[in-house]
DNA sequence: ATCGAAGAATCGTTGAACAATTCGACAATG
DNA sequence: CATTGTCGAATTGTTCAACGATTCTTCGAT
C-alpha cells in the first residue's frame, strides 16, 4: 500500500494508549466543566464508567495530577484540583514568565504568522458574537505567543498552564465587553511583533498579563 | 503532647506511597549516574530489585516519564531519557525565561539572603575543592534565584529542569576552572540582587546563561 | 550476506484479591 | 450537649497472575 518510506523519518503510528485515552477524556470533561473544582473522582466508578480497568485509571490519574489538573490525597482519593490562595498569581508569574521571555525573543516569519492568525480568529468569533470561540482564539494567541520560542519544555508548560485556566475560569468571564478589550490589545501586541518592536511587544503584553490578573482576582474571592 | 493546633495550617503527615519511593530512588540513581541515558528500565527487573510490583513500577515511570527523566516508548518500553538536538537549547530557554524573569522581580529579604546563603555555599566548596559540593552549590543558586518568585509551579518546573541538567551534564564538566569563573558572576549576580540593581543582576544572569549554553553545546556534539 | 519465519522476551491491560485507611453512624461517656 | 470510642462500609494502595499484542532475537533457507 503505502509506498517504501520515502524520505520522512519513520513516524510511529503510535496508538494512544488506553491510560492516554481516559486522560484525555477526563482532560475534555475538565476543560468543559463537566468535572467542577472539588469533584471527587472514585476510581471505581471512572474505571467502569469509561470500561476499562482500575488500574489504567490510575495511570491516567496519575498524569493529570502531574499536570495540576487533580489532587491526590494518599487514603482518600483523587478531586478536582481547587483554585487555592495564591493560585492566580501563581498562575500569572509562570505565564509572564515564560510569554513575555517568548515574545523578546521574537520569531520566524511563520510563527509570527501564527500569532497574528489567533488575532485574526479572535476578530472572527468576536464578529460571530461566539464567546466560546472568542475564550479559544485568546488561548491560541498566547499559545502562539510561547511557540515563538519554538521550544518543546516551554510549549507543554504553557499547555498545562492553559488548562488549568480553562478549569478555573470555565466560564467564569463570559462577559462579552471583556473579550473586545482583549482583542484591541491583542491586535497592538501582534502589531509590535510584527514590527519587530519586540521591547514594546513586551511591555504590551506584560500589562496585559498584569491587568488580566487583577481581574481574575477581583472576579474570584481575591 | 503538640499543643492544640495553634494557627497552622493542619499537615497531612503523608507517609510517600511506595511508588512516589520508587520514583525517588529511581530520581536519585539517575542523577548519581547509576543509570546512563539510553538505558533500558525493564519493569519486571526494577519490581524485583526493589521488591514491589510492576504495576507500582509503572505508576513511578509515569511520573518520571513527565519529568522527561525517562522516555516511553510504546510496546518497547522505558528508557532513560536522551540528550536530541536542540534539547539543550530548549532547556537553556526554560532557564532563561524563568530565572531571569524571577530575579526582576526581586524578593523579599529572605529569599534574597538564600541566594547569598548558595554563593556562600560555593565558595566553601571552592576552598574545599569539593568539586561535586561545587556543582549543588551553584544549583541552589539557581534554584534560590527562581524561588524568589515564590511561585510553587515555577519551583517545580525549575526542580525538574536542574534534573534533567544533572541526568545529562552528570559529571561532565569536571573540569574545576569552569566553576570558578561561575563563582565570580553568581557573586556578581547576588551583589546586583542585593543592591536592589535587578534590571542588571537580570542581564548579569542572562548574560551567564547565554555563555552557559554556548559552553555545554561544544562541550557536548553541538 | 539477505531474508523471513519461529520463538523468546517484554509491554499493555485486565481482573481479582487483601490489608490499610478513611468516613459515617451510632452508642457510650462525662 | 459535647466529646470520645467503636463498628462497619466504602475506597485506596498494592500485589499477583494471566493473556493478547508487539518487538526483539535467533537461526535456518535462499
Amino acid at each position: 500500500m503505502a509506498p517504501t518510506q520515502t524520505g520522512s523519518a519513520r513516524v510511529r503510528v503510535a496508538v494512544p494508549s488506553v491510560a492516554e485515552r481516559v486522560a484525555e477524556e477526563l482532560r475534555y470533561q475538565l476543560a468543559e466543566g463537566m468535572l467542577l473544582p472539588g469533584a471527587r473522582l472514585t476510581e471505581a466508578t471512572i474505571a467502569e464508567d469509561l470500561g476499562v480497568s482500575r488500574n489504567t485509571v490510575r495511570e491516567a490519574f496519575a498524569e493529570l495530577a502531574s499536570e495540576r489538573l487533580v489532587v491526590r490525597q494518599p487514603n482518600r482519593g483523587v478531586f478536582v484540583a481547587t483554585l487555592e490562595a495564591g493560585d492566580i498569581h501563581d498562575l500569572y508569574t509562570v505565564r509572564r514568565a515564560i510569554e513575555v521571555s517568548s515574545i523578546r525573543g521574537g520569531g520566524s516569519a511563520e510563527r509570527v504568522a501564527a500569532v497574528r492568525a489567533a488575532v485574526d480568529e479572535g476578530k472572527r468569533a468576536a464578529a460571530a458574537d461566539d464567546n466560546d470561540a472568542l475564550g479559544s482564539a485568546n488561548q491560541h494567541f498566547h499559545g502562539a505567543i510561547v511557540a515563538l520560542a519554538e521550544s518543546k519544555r516551554l510549549d507543554t508548560i504553557m499547555r498545562h498552564v492553559l488548562a488549568e485556566m480553562r478549569l478555573y475560569f470555565h466560564k467564569a468571564t463570559s462577559d462579552a465587553h471583556f473579550y473586545s478589550a482583549w482583542l484591541e490589545e491583542n491586535e497592538a501586541i501582534c502589531a509590535a511583533l510584527e514590527a519587530g518592536e519586540l521591547e514594546r511587544a513586551g511591555e504590551l503584553l506584560l500589562g496585559y498579563l498584569n491587568r488580566s490578573e487583577e481581574q481574575q482576582l477581583t472576579v474570584h474571592g481575591e
